[in-house]
DNA sequence: GATATAATTGAAAATGATTTTCAATAGAAG
DNA sequence: CTTCTATTGAAAATCATTTTCAATTATATC
């Protein structure tokens, strides 16, 4: 995985430098929502001389090339998942913040209605669940 | 409309400044989400004596009574829009970003389902379609 | 492997949005 | 009208993000 985004930043013209490679490294596994600066404390335990800027160019470049999203929540907008293959929704544990992707929602034609109904022409939709996971549930 | 926002206010201790009606005036038949500054210029056209922090602070506690809300989008997430009646979602308009709510998605249980299906108890959701509306549309 | 070149870096400064501080003002209650 | 305190706007402070810039380093070429 962490190859498939490096070949992806070198594809684009972009060097593989440290910076780069300790950031990609904290997120592209990650199930929980990452801010810039929670991604720059973790990825300095690999790469100590890694600069704060350097972690929010790099997030530009990986949501550039659509290797990871912005989450929104109501606590925040500023924090980085990895992006799902295809079209995926989020769901999100209130209390730990684990986020799992799922798929197959088949609503389009629904939403297609309900904004006709509205006099709009709808070209997307965002949804995201929120709730609790199973383990913060049997706490 | 406004009558009702400002016996919200009266209800709840806070005084009716004219600071806050002139937010309140703005804001209350809003179908654009309007960020701070926006209110800020619209309201002082009718009070100009108003401090942007004032406006801060009115859209807080108005947000705190549920009276507007928070709108979230790709180009920005500090905007304000009049709070719905009940459960309902937003239509937004990609072009000039007329917004409306519809209601009656039914899609608690479905959610739900995908929920459970991912080790999740659903306790919420969040959805919000993206479109053009018919006057955009007809250009 | 050495060299040239331009992309990339981190530190520091700048920016922009929001929040806090504070003395003055003005609602509300009596 | 007077008292009391919430609220105000201006200015300063804070915080996240962006820009600037000289030094460094990845990459292509020899
Ligand atoms: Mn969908
Ligand atoms: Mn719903
Ligand atoms: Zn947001
Ligand atoms: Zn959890």
């Amino acid at each position: 995985m962490v190859e498939k985004w490096l070949e992806q930043l070198r594809k684009n013209g972009y060097r593989l430098t440290e910076a780069r490679q300790a950031v990609i490294q904290v997120i592209v596994k990650s199930n929980y929502a990452l801010t810039p600066f929670q991604v720059y404390e973790a990825a300095r335990a690999q790469y100590p001389a890694l600069g704060l800027v350097s972690v929010y160019r790099t997030l530009e470049k990986l949501e550039e090339l659509k290797l990871i999203r912005r989450v929104h929540q109501d606590c925040g907008c500023n924090a980085y998942l990895p992006q799902a293959e295809g079209h995926q929704h989020l769901i999100i544990c209130q209390k730990c913040g684990l986020a799992c992707y799922f798929e197959g929602d088949d609503l389009e034609d629904l939403f297609t209605k309900v904004g006709a109904d509205h006099g709009y022409e709808v070209t997307g939709h965002w949804l995201q669940l929120f709730g609790t996971c199973a383990e913060c549930e049997q706490k």
